[in-house]
DNA sequence: GGTGTGAATGAGACTCATTCTCACTAACGT
DNA sequence: ACGTTAGTGAGAATGAGTCTCATTCACACC
């Protein structure tokens, strides 16, 4: 059961953050190496690169955001190593409105969350929810889904409007 | 009050099917008029034809599937008409996964509801949910964002998964 | 029942995020 | 070392959606 939960895990007492951090990351990096090798694909600097990023902003990111992070990522390559990783269940793309699409770890890798969704700037943030309230939502979904003869995978629910820095206007 | 509900409400006894529909499409251009004037927009044919097609399907639709339900629209009206309902408040885009962007009647003239998307052949389709699970969803969703400096507006909630005709693949 | 003003239309040009192509390189197995 | 396969990156191509602009339409006022 050792899959790696959120890099934002609380350290034991005596261990300095980093280190923990630096922990969760080895941790992270093996399970994505893990799920590469079960689809025949090697875990490239490139794509540990992407992976790295993605670990380390937390939240859903651009392209162009995760090539201002650390320069000289050529934008084919990245685009290409993204669908790769997506298809191996390592990271998920949430196509949105914005023009760009974002990208985060996808969900074995980091625990079940949702997103508030800045309908001004187009930026993401996590939210987490209740896990009562999350069985809840399963529970009648799947019963709706069951009646429409749909097979559900898994759901995703997102609050929309104005982030900190984009008040409404009046 | 009189804001019209799902196109599909039950006629009343002794009435024809046909005669209710035609009653609450009527009440449906009227609403979508009384928008249109208030944002100093008239309402065309080629708008009016787009309110009737999406409020005939009842299911989010793309461009060339709204196109192909009756010939001769032209791409650039289409695309720009339905850019001015939507700012209107007449329609909603949902951006999703598909490669077209899906358009539905937007929510007060349609009743709050969800779609079950499919992950396969991109189609979306109408899910309604219980009013107390919506109210437990905006209850938390409203603290969370609280706590995050977030100023929500509505939220979205969908599920992901294989529709009636596209069995996944085992 | 003309006439002026601004909105609406439609054909096509254009944008630009993403995907594709292809020649080249790096890694793995034997 | 060698053959085979996966990965890389520069640039071309794709295509949904938007923009331009000349023309037409609808309304208001006279
Ligand atoms: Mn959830
Ligand atoms: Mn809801
Ligand atoms: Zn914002
Ligand atoms: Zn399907």
């Amino acid at each position: 059961m050792g899959a790696p939960t959120s890099p934002s895990s609380r350290s034991a007492p005596g261990r300095r953050q980093a280190e923990a951090d630096d922990d969760t990351m080895v941790d992270l990096h093996a399970a994505v190496a893990r799920r590469l090798e079960r689809h025949d694909h090697r875990y490239t600097p490139g794509r540990r690169h992407l992976v790295e990023t993605l670990a380390r902003v937390a939240r859903p990111v651009t392209l162009p955001q995760i090539s201002s992070h650390s320069d000289e990522l050529p934008q084919s390559s990245a685009y290409r190593n993204l669908e790769v990783l997506e298809r191996c269940g390592v990271i998920s793309r949430i196509a949105g409105s914005a023009d760009h699409a974002h990208f985060e770890l996808a969900e074995p890798l980091v625990d079940h969350h949702h997103h508030l969704v800045c309908v001004s700037c187009g930026s993401l943030q996590d939210v987490h929810l209740d896990d009562e309230l999350e069985a809840l939502v399963d529970a009648e979904l799947a019963q709706a889904a069951a009646a429409a003869g749909f097979t559900p995978t898994n759901h995703s629910l997102d609050l929309h409007g104005y982030c900190h820095n984009c008040e409404p206007d009046r």
